[in-house]
DNA sequence: GCCGTCACG
DNA sequence: ACGTACGTGACGGCA
């Protein structure tokens, strides 16, 4: 930024601006700084070196507490790049970020925190992130990096990160005025964004949301990730072990029953395999070829045997290559425990996602999902607890709509699936046959979703015209939820974008257009997503008070892994009894609807026991 | 890098 | 005639 200075400590900085005691002598220069008026609010950005946050060290860290005045620490700078570095740096910006009464600016300020967590620095007081800023006002917005962000909003074009680093392996052997001139600019770049998005997220009332739920929602997630979960790995790998012996059994039948051998996990091979070879009817095609998904090979499996051992032999391979041989890889060695990133900015509905790995997808259905599930386990002397929302899409929907049918049967804590069955089928509870409680099902997963005759007719392998006739017998009985449907779709329409119960916005750009696949698909995901988004609010508020009470009431509980209407917690087993009526509370009054929220909790040494 | 596929809520 | 259920992330194949 030309427009900025940049100093770094060394530099003799203004004396009206920055140092009562300008004289900077000797080699630890940090200690003459004295501000002459009380920090207001601190922007910083940490430089580090290796990529996992709880392996990788500081290198420096940049610092900003006004526009134009933008430091830069170098900490750990290998020898050759000829940076005096300032180890004891680390202790007087510890006063600093641990000061509760400083708010802290940043871009993307978990990781951050997890790396100062590494030199024993516990950030404090209030935070302002600029990543969950940019990701509040548009959800839809593919990429909040600090780039992106810098450009919309500042049309600031950021030096790339890999053109300061050249030929050099670490940012650790930047030559100091480099490294000055690039972490400077992050540090000032969020504190110049956070008082424009902060301006805008008042102007679209997502002030409380970001300041009540989202930011203290970065404690909470930092906490998570550095908590980890412990996996069995030897137990992995033994599975690991009996699924390539199934599965090379599989293979050799599929190359008997096909007559040549040929690439299984090939699409395209096994299309050819299918569909020529053996002159099987095709089904839907896919824009590559001809579609050989689950849904197609379940109806070949009918005319043949070899779909049907395609469909075991994908569903053993996906196990064993995503699960079993991936998530030994990423046990830390440090801490023994799978650390996952739980990532705060990119669902269009206000949920999280989890990656690297992804903890938020593990195996639950069938033998092997439980094999797997039984791998993550509690540390010894502690035990997993899983508490998860029963129907807490359906009790949202319950409450935005109104529908007098719905919450009558939450109210009375009835089973809904089997009470949509009664009325689908229009006869009593007691008769409902478990055939018609799972098409009920269905038809309750489809009304979350947006429902379609098409959609409905695909899931129940029905004809649409059958699954149209459920449909109009559903809002038959369900007026309220016809209501908010058509209510939704025309606030959608006239503002732009649709709402959760806690004012997140999610645009529907495409809900005008001409295009009537385009426009329906829209007018779904604009039902869907105050419902899916009003859930994932809730329990991020759930998650942020039982952190609270976990650290006020000095427990030794941890949360670990959040799956969306799930919270998975390692406790002492002494904890145990409090700690599960503590959340139990926490989840159910997290905020108060119009129906009771209600939470299924169970405990146990590893997760499928806990579940 | 994109596509198809499939694991989860 | 058309044709997708909503939201994710990771894997292998293939250009």
């Amino acid at each position: 930024m030309d427009k900025t200075k940049q100093y770094s400590l060394f530099d003799e900085a203004p004396e009206s601006r920055t140092c009562q005691e300008p004289e900077v002598k000797g080699p630890q220069p940090l200690k003459q700084i004295r501000y002459s008026q009380p920090l207001t609010e601190l922007s910083f950005d940490i430089e580090a070196t290796g990529r996992d946050p709880l392996s990788d060290t500081i290198v420096g860290i940049a610092l900003c507490r006004e526009k134009g005045m933008a430091y830069y620490v170098p900490i750990r700078h290998s020898p050759e790049s000829n940076v005096p570095n300032v180890p004891d740096a680390i202790e007087v910006l510890k006063e600093t970020l641990e000061d509760e009464s400083i708010p802290k600016i940043g871009h993307n300020l978990k990781y951050d925190m997890l790396i100062l967590k590494q030199e024993g620095i516990n950030v404090k007081g209030a935070l302002y992130d600029t990543m969950v800023a940019s990701y509040l006002l548009n959800p839809n917005k593919p990429n909040h990096s600090l780039e992106e962000v810098g450009l919309e909003y500042l049309s600031h074009k950021k030096v790339p990160f890999t053109e300061v680093l050249g030929k050099r392996h670490s940012f650790s052997e930047v030559a100091v005025d480099e490294a000055v001139t690039y972490a400077a600019e992050d540090a000032e770049l969020a504190m110049e964004l956070k008082c424009i998005l902060f301006e805008k997220l008042k102007d679209e009332g997502l002030e409380k949301l970001y300041l009540d739920i989202e930011m203290p929602l970065i404690y909470v997630l930092a906490d998570m990730e550095q908590a980890g979960v412990k996996i069995n790995n030897a137990r992995l790998e033994e599975l690991s072990g009996e699924l390539g012996i199934e599965l090379g059994t599989i293979e050799s039948r599929i190359y008997a029953i096909a007559g040549e051998t040929f690439n299984i996990n090939s699409p395209k091979q096994l299309g050819n395999i299918l569909f020529k070879t053996l002159g099987l009817q095709p089904g839907k095609k896919t824009k590559t070829g001809y579609s050989t998904g689950m849904n197609v090979l379940e109806e070949l499996a009918k005319d043949h045997e070899l779909p049907g051992e395609i469909l075991n032999y994908r569903t053993l391979y996906k196990l064993k290559t995503t699960y079993l041989d991936a998530l030994p890889k990423l046990i830390n060695r440090k801490t023994n425990r799978i650390h996952t990133s739980f990532n705060q900015t990119v669902t269009a509905t206000g949920r999280l996602s989890s990656s690297e790995p992804n903890l938020q997808n593990i195996p639950i259905r069938g033998e092997w999902g439980t094999k797997i599930r039984e791998a993550f386990t509690a540390e010894t002397g502690h035990c997993l607890i899983s508490s998860d929302y029963s129907q807490i899409e359906l009790r949202v929907l319950a409450h935005i709509s109104n529908d007098e049918g719905l919450t009558d049967a939450f109210i009375k804590d009835i089973d809904v699936h089997s009470r949509t069955a009664a009325e689908l089928f229009g006869i009593s509870l007691e008769s409902v046959t478990q055939e018609m409680r799972r098409i009920a099902k269905t038809v309750n997963f489809g009304v979350v979703y947006g429902i379609s005759p098409y959609g409905l007719s695909e899931a129940l392998d029905i004809s649409p015209k059958e699954a149209g006739q459920y449909i109009d017998q559903y809002f038959e009985k369900h007026k309220g939820v016809r209501a908010y449907m058509e209510r939704t779709i025309a606030e959608a329409k006239q503002a732009g974008y649709v709402i959760t119960l806690l004012g997140r916005k999610r645009p529907v750009p495409e809900i005008n257009s001409t295009n009537s696949n385009i426009r329906q698909q829209a007018e779904r995901l604009a039902i869907n997503s105050p419902i899916q988004g009003t859930a994932a609010d809730l329990i991020k508020i759930a998650m942020i008070n039982i952190h609270n009470r976990l650290k006020r009431e000095k427990l030794k509980t941890r949360m670990v892994l959040q799956i969306h209407d799930e919270l998975l917690c390692e406790a002492p087993e002494n904890e145990a009894g409090i700690i599960k009526d503590m959340i139990r509370h926490e989840m159910e009054n997290a905020i108060s609807l119009s129906v009771p929220l209600k939470v299924d909790i169970g405990v146990g040494k590893n997760w499928s026991e806990a579940h």
